[in-house]
RNA sequence: GGUCCCGUAGUUCAAUGGAUAGAAUAGAAGUUUCCUAAACUUUAGAUCCAAGUUCGAUUCUUGGCGGGACCA
């Protein structure tokens, strides 16, 4: 009878089940309108009794009662007008805590259990275009860029849960001076060599030439710094750095040389990247380039002086004046008539809305580029461009090192490939030191090390607000103990291994009360679909990752307290497969956002 | 010079204005005839400083100190 009574409820959260109930007994017992902003739910902390937990304080002066009374009141009027949703209840200070009651949970359980789906929504017929990874065609990926793919990556699978049609993009950033500066290093010094001979991958290859011509930049300025020149002007006038110049002129022109090689080195790149995306599990949707965007946005120049949001100076030069929102003024068209970045943008969004009539356009860059996504953004607006309200900046802090800042030019990065490869082989060490898996093929073997060895880079990357810069030391190896994502694949595995050797009984009917470590369980469980929700609102995988990992701490906890298959009595094992079968479901979903691989043994 | 972000255990991270600030790791002490010990249990350890708002501040406001990013 209650069973079917709470099923009914299934559709809705507890929280949002407490909120409501509240709101009703408040407005009866004191005859004003509530609602659920008036007051606070919270999970009870576990050193009290009770599930959920009304904090009164915000209450009592519309009340008119005190802290005591209130509590009283309303906790009598909870438990007498909601159909035995609420066993009992008690206040400590001004905090109402209520104990659901235990029908509710299993109610909860035996819905939801099997489900593969649960806490996935329904289609909301909403396109969100998600742009992320966006890598420069001179060097190879390093951690900053793995952190921005798996944000990225782990974002557009989020919003697919909760019913988004997303499209993941990339801008390649194929042209501009840093492309020859790889180009000229390589004519300088390479004397013709291809990454096939010298069994580079090609993006580590012209990466060698960047950090090359770098160092003969540097030994140039200080040439001209000995024999007087000043040091800005030794930077420009350096031969290897006039030389660049040309170069990108003449790329410009349409130079046959220089494009040919420009397109072989820049297809040397591809192939590396394309490795690469596939070792980490990366793809798009659409990819555009920037050589065939740069000259984009200039019809939208034109636009923006007739409409007086742009105005030009006596140079020729175009601006935007942005001092009456805080900001500066901004230049959009150089007096030489080339574009800048922002004006691209600004025409690569139109050109996104115009090709998949986009609802949200997310964008996954640094917080460097904070000030440059504010303005391109104020831009679009002022401009009246279709997709200016859709555009969402997902900045993300950079990521540093211990040793200090990364820096491609100078060498000092920790390289993706390298990091890759030394968690796979850590995860290779581990798994070989544990001895667990003798009976594998050698390509289950390798599936493995690679399923935990990227499990760990990639929870140790996500489980990080966004926001936040985050810190790394390269010389110590990234963790497989603890809050990793081998904890959690590790539950996973054993939550496998059990169902596999025992079987459900569906037609056991379970009535029997929760022990507190079963009860913790489903508690969790339950909160998962909010969970999905709130980390798709806020973009942050990293709520998925602190959720799964604390669902997988409940759980071992549970396994080491109760017995599965010697439980009490049939009843309590099924009971137990349920609750370990829940758990597993929600792990992997939870684990498949953040763009992980679960093993079915380890 | 201007704008913005960040300061929490030794370290790396949590905490829609709520109860005794949570984890992980490193440290100390335990758990294996029993479903996978990559696990579990116990223990010690932190809000940069100073005012203000509030019944209540890690969270909001102001000022300092320290770190970072961007703009010209």
């Amino acid at each position: 009878m209650l069973l079917l009574l709470f099923s009914s409820f299934a559709a809705m959260s507890i929280v949002h089940l407490i909120q409501e109930a509240t709101v009703r007994s408040l407005t009866s017992l004191y005859e004003q309108t509530f609602t659920e902003k008036d007051f606070q739910i919270n999970l009870t902390k576990p050193e009290f009794e009770g599930d959920y937990t009304v904090v009164l304080f915000s209450l009592l002066k519309k009340a008119g009662k005190s802290t005591a009374e209130l509590g009283e009141e309303l906790g009598k009027d909870l438990i007498k007008n909601n159909h035995g949703l609420f066993k009992e209840y008690n206040i400590i200070k001004g905090f109402l805590n209520l104990s659901v009651a235990d029908d509710f949970w299993l109610s909860l359980l035996k819905e939801n259990f099997h489900n593969a789906g649960y806490g996935s929504q329904a289609s909301n017929s909403k396109t969100v275009m998600v742009e992320y990874s966006s890598p420069n065609t001179n060097k190879p990926l390093h951690l900053g860029h793995l952190r921005n793919n798996f944000l990225g990556w782990s974002v557009a699978e989020i919003l697919k849960n909760c019913g988004y049609r997303v499209l993941k993009s990339c801008i390649v950033n194929d042209r501009g001076i840093h492309i020859c500066k790889s180009m000229i290093a390589w004519q300088l010094f390479a004397d013709g060599a291809a990454p096939e001979n010298e069994g580079m991958k090609g993006d580590h290859f012209v990466g060698k030439y960047y950090v090359k011509f770098n160092e003969e930049h540097k030994k140039q300025i200080a040439e001209l710094s000995a024999a007087g020149m000043p040091e800005k002007d030794a930077e420009k006038n350096a031969p290897i750095m006039l030389a660049t110049q040309k170069m990108l002129q003449a790329w410009e022109a349409g130079d046959p040389e220089v494009i040919a090689l420009w397109t072989k080195m820049n297809g040397w790149v591809y192939s590396g990247f394309d490795v690469t995306y596939k070792n980490i599990g990366s793809d798009f949707d659409e990819t555009y380039f920037e050589s065939n965007t740069y000259l984009l946005g200039k019809d939208i120049v034109q636009k923006g002086l007739d409409k007086n949001v742009f105005y030009k100076k006596e140079d020729g030069s175009v601006w935007i004046d942005l001092t009456p929102d805080g900001l500066d003024e901004k230049l959009v068209l150089r007096k030489d008539g080339t574009s800048v970045y922002i004006t691209q943008d600004i025409g690569l969004a139109q050109q996104k809305y115009d090709e998949y009539k986009i609802d949200e356009s997310i964008y996954v860059i640094g917080d460097e580029q904070n000030y440059h996504m504010k303005v391109l953004k104020l831009i679009a607006q002022k401009l009246g461009v279709d997709s200016a309200d859709a555009i969402h900046h997902l900045s993300y802090g950079m990521v540093e090192l211990t040793t200090g800042k990364m820096k491609s030019r100078e060498g000092t990065v920790v390289d993706a490939d390298d990091l890759v490869e030394e968690m796979i082989a850590t995860s290779k060490r581990h798994t070989e030191e544990l001895g667990k898996v003798k009976d594998f093929s050698p390509e289950e073997l390798k599936d493995l090390y690679n399923t935990i060895g990227l499990g760990a880079m990639k929870f140790y990357l996500l489980r990080v607000d966004p926001k936040k810069r985050m810190i790394f030391n390269p010389e110590e190896s990234i963790d497989f103990h603890g809050f990793t994502g081998p904890f959690v694949q590790y539950t996973y595995a054993r939550i496998k291994s059990i169902l596999r050797k025992e079987h459900f009984d569906e037609t056991k009917p379970i009535s029997h009360s929760l022990l507190k470590n079963e009860k913790g369980i489903i508690v969790a469980a339950e909160q998962f679909p909010a969970v999905i929700s709130e980390a798709a609102k806020e973009l942050d995988p990293s709520k998925v990752a602190n959720y799964v990992f604390n669902l997988a701490k409940t759980f071992n906890s549970f396994y080491s307290e109760l017995s599965i298959s010697k439980a009490e009595s049939e009843d309590k094992k099924q009971l137990r497969l349920q609750i370990a079968m829940m758990t597993a479901n929600i792990l992997k979903s939870g684990m498949q956002m953040l763009g992980i691989q679960m093993p079915e043994r380890m």
